[in-house]
DNA sequence: TCGCTCTCTGTTTTT
DNA sequence: CAGAGAGCGA
């Protein structure tokens, strides 16, 4: 680290302080990125030196103005590109501040290698000083599957039935404490007392484990690095000489061991500026701390706040109800979101029947905004997003939308590196660079079926261990010694002698194309997917074979696998214009012209787990998840909500969420669809007041409905109990309202009633078994129907459905 | 060892 | 309901 060509750090000493060459760098070098910048912005770029936080509402310019800043601090001379440490959470984030950083200075900047995400940054320092915790610089990073299957072999080897003791649920628990920074030994308290009194024990079997593997999962990346830093001055001290500012994105979302990372990078010089914004903070439930941003004037005493409030994205109707959401919030740092936009539209509301429905209706809505038929104007499919907050969601948009042909994207999908064939691909890749990569053998020594089991696994597994040897090593000496026999035997020695063919071509520099193509071919992995039957399997030939097209942006297959294991996006190919479907967690960063913010039900947005596990805590979250949605909008901004639901298998009703009535009533416009609230259908409709406009008569029932709902187990539980309600006391009211409604609604048909359904249409009943009805539609047959869900023929005509 | 059937369990997700 | 994983029979 003190060699001056060393190419983590290739800059000359720094430039003196505002003198000559600072000065002649202003002189001969323009500022265009200054022009157009709003007066906070144009502080907070030009706010240099020591500590700033920069509060930057949702679409106020915040990256406009963070690479402004890098701009300016390498035009001004304050630092040379290499001494700048510019941090990110998303690979997506870093590439675009890179790419915008160019642009502004009509150059590329390559010398920034310390601009990347936490994990990024982390590994290219922890490969520098791995020694320093018992690492080999050529450490594998083990991404969440490697990581589950460890954890198995862990809690296996403690003797513990890993039915009753899921090795996910360890995986969380050791992800949660290395978010805290806490090594086995700290784990305290209640930490201490899960997982059977053994989460510690196992937690550090598990690090042992890594140790053995010269590996470390994401979470090790950071906690390694923040105890090298800490037990490590001279080390430190390096970082604080070399790296003269910092810049971190989304500073809402650091976890603890983040925070303790950037705090001891920071303390030197103390020219760090964190930009975020506390009401976007949505990741308190993978170990974010809203704290770090809500306390940063206190671990920096002096640090100047910069509040970017002028917002350049979305109407004025759509950020009003955006800031009205929020305001229910407490302990928010606070900023006032403003807009010179005078007009627009307000945000729309709209209640439907059922989740398909509602996928109906905003499909034809898609399709009449893309016509230009509705009021912001014609906007295209690729202006307009839906945006869920739970997966599963998306399955009605995606039904509908196939049926109607209406071209869609799902965006955070399964990942590219995350599917099988590739991932199986990437571990004979492992192998061939490191033949002693045990979990990547692990993966493959019977993929394609070469006929060896369990037995052989272990027989392996126990000479490797014996023999102190790495797997393969153990698999080769079984071979040799006849521990495995028979067919399974021939098929292991080829495997071998494949592996260490290919390990030798990686050695001798052979191009890593070819490689991987004889890897794939001569393994007969590619055979094997030419053999299946099954319908995707062609889509996983292709894949593999864009995984080979991937290869060619590198220049070996060591920093390939480097690449992959940080980075898992896939940049998916678009040429035609689609809606993009994706979660809100997702959709954090991104705008449309048109959102849609389906399914704003009580249980599900808010989520009950969410509520249940975090109380008023998740509850906020949950609010500040709500604000990012809304405030993704540009132009118009839908929300709708369903009486009715199916969740595994099972049809569940809602009330509308409460963050609907928190909506400020000037800013928003109630659609209402006919006949829907025509009142009698329970729960569902009862809530339905506010967006019938007759406010206020219906709250107190609705309030207390929510804090039933708030007060009750989990939704799912519940799907469960309300199925087993017969047979047991009813315990929760809501669960208990529900019955009675349907049984009351049952007793008021007779056979042969002429009746209508919302979706069915007309019908006769034929008959009743407890709370359902069975019914003789008109049009669609016979149906068993719970009978809350009807309404008598006669009355229908009030309701103009 | 393979493949079928049964049982169970279901947020949000980046690296 | 639907996907994953375990368990059992051939």
């Amino acid at each position: 680290m003190t060699d001056p060509r060393d190419p983590d750090f290739p800059a000359p000493p720094p430039p003196a302080p505002g003198g000559g060459l600072a000065a002649r760098a202003m002189a001969a070098r323009p500022m265009p990125y200054l022009d157009g910048l709003n007066p906070a912005q144009r502080a907070a770029v030009e706010a240099l030196d020591g500590p700033v936080l920069m509060l930057a509402g949702a679409g106020t310019g915040k990256t406009r103005a963070l690479t402004a800043r890098i701009a300016h601090l390498l035009v001004m001379g304050k630092a040379y590109p290499s001494q700048i440490l510019a941090v990110t959470f998303t690979n997506k984030a870093a590439r675009e501040m890179k790419h915008r950083i160019g642009g502004l200075l009509g150059e590329t900047v390559e010398g920034m290698r310390w601009l990347g995400t936490f994990h990024a940054i982390c590994v290219k320092m922890l490969r520098r000083h791995a020694e320093l915790v018992g690492l080999k610089s050529n450490f594998t990073i083990l991404d969440t599957d490697d990581q589950i299957r460890l954890l198995k072999q862990v809690i296996l080897a403690a003797g513990m039935d890993e039915k009753r003791w899921p090795a996910r649920q360890l995986a969380g628990l050791i992800d949660g404490w290395k978010n805290r920074a806490l090594a086995p030994a700290q784990v305290r308290g209640a930490d201490a007392a899960a997982f059977g009194n053994r989460g510690s024990e196992l937690y550090a079997a598990y690090q042992e484990r890594l140790l053995t593997l010269n590996a470390v999962d994401f979470g090790d990346l950071l906690l390694h690095m923040v105890t090298i830093l800490r037990d490590h001055p001279d080390v430190l001290a390096e970082y604080h000489r070399k790296l003269r500012y910092i810049l971190v994105d989304e500073y809402q979302d650091t976890n603890v061991a983040q925070y303790l990372w950037l705090r001891l990078l920071a303390q030197g010089h103390r020219n760090v500026c964190c930009v975020g914004d506390d009401d976007q903070s949505i990741y308190g439930w993978r170990g974010a701390e809203v704290g770090n941003i809500l306390r940063f004037e206190k671990d920096f005493p002096g640090a100047q706040v910069i509040r970017l409030e002028q917002n350049y994205r979305s109407g004025p109707h759509i950020l009003a109800a955006a800031s009205g959401l929020i305001s229910a919030n407490s302990g928010r740092l606070g900023k006032t979101l403003w807009t010179a936009e005078t007009e627009g539209e307000k945000v729309r509301l709209i209640g439907h029947w059922d989740g398909d429905e509602e996928a109906r209706w905003i499909g034809d809505e898609i399709e009449a905004l893309a016509r230009g038929d509705r009021a912001p104007g014609r906007v295209g499919l690729d202006g307009q997003a839906i945006l869920v907050r739970a997966s599963h969601q998306m399955r009605a948009f995606e039904d509908r939308f196939l049926t109607i042909g209406l071209p869609y994207r799902v965006i955070g999908g399964p990942r590219f590196y995350e599917r099988l064939e590739i991932r199986d691909a990437m571990a004979y890749f492992r192998l061939a660079v490191s033949p002693a990569d045990d979990l990547a053998f692990d993966r493959i020594y019977n993929t394609p079926k070469r006929g060896l089991g369990e037995k052989a696994r272990q027989t392996i597994q126990h000479i490797a261990r014996d023999a102190g040897v790495s797997l393969l090593d153990g698999a080769a000496l079984a071979v040799q010694s006849g521990a495995i026999k028979g067919k399974g035997a021939a098929a292991l020695r080829l495997l071998v002698e494949q592996l260490a063919r290919w390990h030798a071509a990686v050695l001798s520099g052979v191009s890593h194309i070819e490689i991987a193509e004889a890897i794939l071919d001569e393994s007969s992995y590619t055979a094997m997917w030419q053999a299946d039957p099954a319908p995707e399997a062609a889509g996983r030939l292709e894949n593999l074979k864009e995984l080979i097209k991937a290869l060619e942006g590198f220049d070996n297959l060591q920093g390939f696998l480097e690449h992959v294991a940080l980075i898992m996006d896939n940049e998916t190919e678009t040429d035609e214009a689609k809606v993009s479907i994706m979660t809100l967690h997702a959709a954090k960063g991104l705008e449309f012209p048109v959102v849609f913010l389906p399914g704003w039900e009580d249980g599900l947005f808010p989520s009950q787990r969410a509520m249940d596990e975090s109380g008023l805590r998740g509850l906020e979250e949950e609010r500040r998840l709500a604000y990012v949605g809304i405030t993704r909008a540009e132009r118009l901004c839908t929300i709708t909500f369903a009486g009715n639901r199916r969740l595994y298998g099972q049809w569940q009703s809602a009330l509308p969420s409460r963050f609907i009535d928190e909506l400020p009533e000037d800013h928003v416009e109630v659609l209402t669809p006919p006949g829907l609230y025509g009142g009698g259908y329970g729960a569902a409709g009862m809530a339905f007041g506010r967006a019938l406009g007759n406010a206020g008569d219906s709250t107190l029932e609705t309030r207390a409905a929510r804090a039933d709902a708030y007060n009750s187990p989990g939704w799912q539980r519940m799907a469960g109990a309300a199925a087993k309600a017969t047979t047991r006391p009813l315990s929760t009211p809501r669960e208990a309202r529900g019955l009675v409604i349907d049984a009351q609604a049952a007793a008021a048909f007779d056979t042969g009633a002429r009746v209508f359904h919302q979706k069915f249409g007309y019908g006769t009943v034929t008959g009743a078994e407890g709370d359902k009805l069975s019914i003789h539609f008109d049009k669609a047959g016979d149906k068993h129907v719970v009978a809350r869900f009807l309404v008598a023929a006669e009355d229908a005509g009030d309701v103009s459905f």
